[in-house]
DNA sequence: CTGAAAGCGCTTACAG
DNA sequence: CTGAAAGCGCTTACAG
């Protein structure tokens, strides 16, 4: 490029980067040969000046719990890598879209991106504790929960929205509420304990839980029906409030299927909606959580980690706003 | 790291990549330190010697037309880009998901893959051209349908999945096969109305197409019905292919609406399957495209491309199967 | 205003 | 077996 231009590298340097001082014609000729002869300049060599590639990287750790990579219907975590690998392009970088880092013999590749955005730590997660130790960036979307504040993360406001739902399977009647979580150790299942316990210990109730395996997906359905309206009828449940979409769609066709209605006997919620949720019979009451604008705010905040700029701590997200449906509807 | 294990950076270079001769005592010291002080190579300062980072695009066209990058219930692309992000790091490589790379000011990063997967590229497509003008390697997923044959490609089998729908419908009792196509001008939508061109000649028919755009959905529903079943009743077809899930699923609702009986009156069926096709009423039969093995193929074709090993050409997929469901299943 | 020099962190001939 | 040198393609002080 420089023999084209009949210019030195610093001088093209300079006139395509805006640096330095160079004389207008010359930067118009140098632009000009640019043009002509297709030039772009080498995202690698400038990538080892300044050690840093323009690159980000996405970890969503639920979905290697998963046997596949990407369960059916399940849409949250899709439209966070689509909405992150936009965003990131807005911000003059890409995005990578990586399993589990840790793993021996992870191509080089994926452990050089300028920073790392990691969906729904496990408890004690390997990939934050070698994030950490290699001193290699990284935000969270959801707490590690064995080390909350102790990382930058994005608050998805568990609490909150647990408790937007609980309320609102209240108010639309229901005295006993269950909380089927998944079996992965994060914030979103073990957050939402709490916060349920918290719920029942202020009514004196002895909360009503269990945790299936995310994988399982529909097919838990008359497990946990089967665990709730087994025993005691005074124990039975009048609410259940499933965290993944995949679980309430299984629920509410167990119930159905044995002859408890919904939402007549028994409401159905579900916290991170699945497709099936809004053309099932009836349709399911879900959470948005608005995961296009959780990875906008995750992109945002891994560029500053990038980029060395400083964080507005805590960094949070709009709240999650409830899609009321039939299955918390009583006529 | 060289001073840290106190021999020189081509000692170190030879013993972490098995290359000349090394002592063995050698190489386990440059190991063990390397261990210790948790050195990783830099992947920059390699990617400059090889000019390749073990980077891989994926940049998925008709995401491009949508309004939001990821449409809800249409799982294709998305388990698409799951795959192949999965199938990549298999190879040692790291899949970046961009949008298009024509657009002023792309980040250099996006353009800094080793090679890229395109897949559904529009006709003429512009990343086409800008990507074969850069000598940038590409393959493309689905051909572009003004130059079949000059680029790399993976025969989505359009012409064979198309007749597999149609001979279905027949089997099941359609006498006169209606299509609704996209309107991307790409392979998929092209294709499929060439075929059906061709069965409709040897069947003495003049063929019934709508093309209605991709981001309509299932809004589409009534107005394809009304086009198909506003006219003459001896044009009415008894079958009706969409090439999308949304738009069968907008179709079937549109005509159930109308009174034509799905499928009594009138078969529907589906090219790529949404999650909504498995869960309405009546069930929707949709092809499976297989998403995960063609992200497999197109993965291993990317990666010779950009180790400049040959291709055996054509490359192509195991074929789509039926998933015959209620809406093509007669009594 | 422009360019020669050094350097980013590796790898690869090549010399010892 | 090991290391000094050159070079991958840029950028950034610095000298002219």
């Amino acid at each position: 490029m420089a023999r084209a231009a009949g210019v030195s590298p610093t001088t093209v340097s300079h006139a395509l980067n805006g640096k330095g001082i160079v004389r207008r014609e010359t930067i118009e000729r140098i632009e000009q040969v640019a043009a002509e002869i297709g030039y772009r300049p080498s995202a690698i060599a400038r990538g080892l000046q300044r050690s840093r590639l323009g690159l980000l990287a996405l970890v969503i750790r639920p979905l290697h719990t998963l046997d596949t990579f990407l369960p059916e219907g399940v849409d949250y975590f899709l439209r966070i890598a689509g909405a992150a690998s936009l965003s990131a392009m807005e911000h003059g970088y890409s995005m990578m879209l990586i399993d589990d880092p840790t793993r021996p013999g992870v191509p080089l590749s994926a452990l050089s991106a300028d920073a790392y955005i990691v969906t729904d730590p496990f408890e004690n997660d390997p990939v934050l504790t070698m994030l950490s130790e290699q001193r290699i960036p990284f935000v969270t979307v959801g707490a590690d929960p064995a080390r909350r504040g102790q990382f930058p993360e994005i608050d998805e406001g568990d609490d909150h929205q647990t408790r937007l739902m609980l309320t609102h399977l209240a108010d639309a009647g229901a005295r006993r509420i269950a909380l089927v979580t998944g079996t992965d150790r994060n914030d979103w299942n073990l957050g939402s304990q709490l916060t349920l316990a918290e719920w029942c210990a202020a009514r004196g109730q002895r909360p009503l839980v269990i945790s299936v395996p995310e994988v399982e997906g529909e097919r838990v359905g008359d497990a946990v029906i089967e665990h709730f309206f087994g025993g005691d009828p005074a124990e039975h449940p009048d609410g259940i409030f499933c965290l993944t979409g995949r679980h309430a769609a299984g629920v509410t066709a167990a119930a159905i299927r044995r002859g408890i209605r919904v939402p007549e006997d028994l409401l159905v919620a579900a916290g991170s909606g699945a497709v099936q949720n809004r053309t099932s019979h009836p349709t399911v009451t879900t959470l948005d959580l608005h995961p296009e604008e959780i990875a906008q705010v995750a992109v945002e905040t891994a560029v500053r980690l990038a980029e060395g700029r400083p964080l507005e701590r805590p960094i949070s997200t709009p709240p999650a706003t409830l899609d009321v449906r039939e299955s918390t509807t009583r006529a």
